[in-house]
RNA sequence: GCCGCGGUAGCUCAGUGGUAGAGCGCACCAUUGGUAAUGGUGAGGCCGAGAGUUCAAUUCUCUCUCGCGGCACCA
């Protein structure tokens, strides 16, 4: 006898060993139909695995939220076994879901092609509609060594030998003849699936993750649980193509990049004006945050690098320039190596040392705009947010141990401010600790870390634990700011470091009159100038809020008999501060609405006769229908502040 | 860097072993109009670069380069 309780307290009594199906089955056919997966004591199990003891069990719907992990897993697998009856000989390897889908890796010598992708789903769909029946199975680790190596699959072969000693090993048998080694748990039978998939893309992956194991292909898909949610889900897709900043920032003529400048950005005048715009604003920020702006030099000598461990550590990142020395004798056939700074900090550094600096100086908040170079790879560069070039709002905080807390809390206020102003309001924090390779004393290290949680509590931000992801000199703070569609950027930080003043000798003179070491805060808010804007025009697709707006307002006329007061117009508005262009074409109202629009100018300000006759302007914003007549005086001050920068009240 | 895919007009993309195509944009002409496309005419191309096969290559093959999607990388 099995008594199974049910999730509403009922209980049912089973003859013997009962599976989740049949429990499904006892109470409603068409449940029986909808189920996809047992929960067994709050233990994922597979429907067709029997129950042997009392429990309690609650049912999976194919309809629930949660089926979709089940089913994108069973998707790989299904698509691990078209691609092994298509094409013999492929390996498989590993096959997990994603967060809206699932990939799964295969060796083969012929590389597969997106063209076969289509003879993939054809074979995909057949298993579902041979609803094979899918067994889980439990072998001994020898057994499912024999079997794949046997079988020639050499990867599965290598894996079981290293899957726990003490663990089930489970075996899941899909039809007659396909089994794969899995957790699982599993549908019952490949029919269950449906066919709300699609193959999505194709990409090379390395054998655990590692650059130094052989390459598999990967399969990518999407499942879901019906073809409604499957063709939301490609919408969406299609939604988020259309903010690429690449796309837009060509669309508006805001930047190119070129071959001959690979990861480095030509910015266009109205990209450098939103440029020099969020520049603009951050230096009002950090000015009235009491930050001092620098600026360091780009070349510096490779002996500074050396000190700073840089060189050491990331020189096959940084770009050298070596050249003669033209104007020592002595040195006639020398050469002096430079590198392209990769960071500002070493650079800041040394303006602290200039001097002796005293307690009283600190905090001492030092900012630039740092210009630093950095040979990424390849493969990594996109667009203009990951480049080879680029600017960052960069900062070090120089004070004391005790000022950690105060001034976390302080640049956590800053950036969450900063972070409204730009649009962003959700944002998490990860929470980086030690290392295992690192500097400094456990004490130290006690200190810094308890000062940085503090920190972000007292700031009111929860935060996630990034265990042992720290810095090798501090701990670090990251700040990840949701988009409008839901993605996730990481672009903050804040790293406490202990390591740099050392190795730098910076020091100053304490109340006791003794030479001290300060901490060094690095922190960043938007991290890049580049990436930055790279988001902030997928964040808005390019429909700036008016103070970022490169054009923020055209004036466009109906007739000529308008075309001296729109310059009028547009002179008192130039003269207000405000971005404004003239628009004086022998064009219809219709034609200039629309060409301003899909340029995303904010504001399109229409004068005809009347206008001119009375001194006034009708204001049409993007996207809306309305317009609003106005006097020019009222125009020009509604412009103006809406123009401004914001100052984060 | 690695795997797959790609590069044709300013942009988006057709196309072909034998003289290169469309839409939008651009220029010019006409049109003076009331809130998302007025009509006409025209210019615009080393078909990414180099080599090979061929009577002939934008088209087929190879190398390079750049881009795209992943992987690895992101101090």
């Amino acid at each position: 006898m099995v008594a199974i309780t049910l999730p509403d307290g009922s209980k049912r009594d089973f003859e013997g060993a009962v599976t989740g199906l049949q429990v499904a089955e006892s109470i409603s056919k068409s449940l029986a139909k909808a189920v996809v997966l047992a929960k067994v004591d709050g233990e994922d199990w597979d429907l067709n695995r029997p129950i042997t003891t009392d429990a309690t069990v609650s049912l999976v719907k194919k309809d629930d939220e949660e089926a979709l992990d089940l089913l994108r897993h069973d998707g790989a697998h299904v698509l691990a076994q078209a691609v092994q009856e298509l094409f013999p000989g492929t390996q498989i390897t590993f096959g997990p879901s994603t967060d809206d889908g699932f990939y799964y890796d295969f060796h083969r010598e012929e590389p597969f092609s997106t063209d076969d992708f289509a003879a993939i789903e054809k074979q995909m769909r057949k298993i579902v509609e041979r609803n094979d029946e899918i067994v889980r199975e439990v072998w001994s680790r020898e057994d499912v060594h024999k079997y794949f190596t046997e079988n020639g699959e050499t990867f599965k072969a290598e894996w079981v030998l290293e899957l726990p000693e003490d663990q089930d090993i489970t075996m899941y048998r899909q039809g007659d003849q396909w089994v794969d080694l899995c957790r699982g748990p599993h549908l019952p039978s490949t029919g269950r699936l449906g066919t709300s998939f699609k193959l999505m893309k194709l990409a090379g992956a390395y054998w655990r993750g590692d650059a130094n194991n052989p390459q598999l292909q990967r399969i990518y898909g999407t499942v879901w649980r019906n073809d409604k949610e499957l063709k939301a889900y490609l919408t969406r897709l299609e939604e988020a193509e259309k903010r690429d900043h690449r796309k837009i920032g060509r669309e508006m003529g805001l930047f190119h990049i070129q071959e001959e400048a690979v990861g480095a950005i030509f910015w266009h005048p109205k990209g450098w004006k939103l440029y020099s715009t969020l520049e603009d604003y951050m230096r009002k920020r950090i000015t009235v945050a009491d930050y001092v702006e620098v600026r360091t030099p780009q070349l510096v000598d490779r002996k500074l690098w050396e000190m700073s461990g840089h060189w050491d550590k990331f020189h096959e990142h940084m770009f050298i320039a070596e050249v003669d020395e033209v104007d020592s004798a002595a040195a006639e056939d020398s050469k002096r190596m430079l590198a392209l700074k990769p960071m500002n900090c070493p650079g800041h550094v040394q303006i602290f040392r200039q001097g002796i600096r005293s307690y009283k100086d600190l905090p001492m908040r030092m900012a630039e705009f740092g210009a630093c170079h950095r040979y990424e790879p390849r493969g990594a560069l996109h667009g203009i947010m990951r480049v080879r070039a680029f600017t960052q709002d960069d900062g070090h905080i120089f004070c004391t141990e005790d000022q950690i807390v105060s001034e976390t809390k302080v640049f956590i206020d800053l950036l969450k401010s900063v972070y409204k102003d730009l649009g962003f309001t959700e944002i998490a924090v990860k929470f980086s600790d030690r290392p295992e390779k690192r500097a400094g004393t456990d004490e130290i290290w006690d200190k810094s870390e308890a000062a940085l949680k503090e920190a972000t509590e007292a700031a009111g931000l929860s935060y996630t634990l990034n265990p042992g992801e720290g810095a090798f000199y501090g701990p670090k703070l990251e700040f990840v700011l949701r988009d409008a569609i839901g993605r996730d950027w990481q672009c903050g930080t804040l790293q406490a470091d202990f390591v740099l003043p050392e190795r730098l000798d910076a020091a100053y003179v304490g109340e006791d009159g003794e030479k001290h070491r300060p901490v060094m805060l690095h922190r960043a808010i938007l991290g890049s100038f580049e990436r930055f804007i790279g988001i902030l025009i997928e964040q808005y697709a390019g429909k700036f809020p008016v103070w970022l707006a490169p054009t923020q307002a055209v004036v466009a006329t109906i007739t000529s008999v308008a075309d001296d007061y729109a310059e009028e117009v547009t002179n008192a508005l130039k003269a207000a501060g405000v971005r404004v262009e003239c628009d004086l074409r022998n064009e219809k109202i219709n034609f200039k609405v629309r060409d301003h629009s899909v340029k995303k100018v904010p504001l399109i300000l229409v004068v005809g006769a009347r206008e001119a006759e009375e001194k006034t302007v009708a204001i049409r914003r993007l996207g809306g229908k309305a317009q609003e007549v106005m006097s020019l005086d009222a125009a020009i001050e509604l412009l103006k502040s809406e123009a401004a920068l914001p100052s984060g009240e």
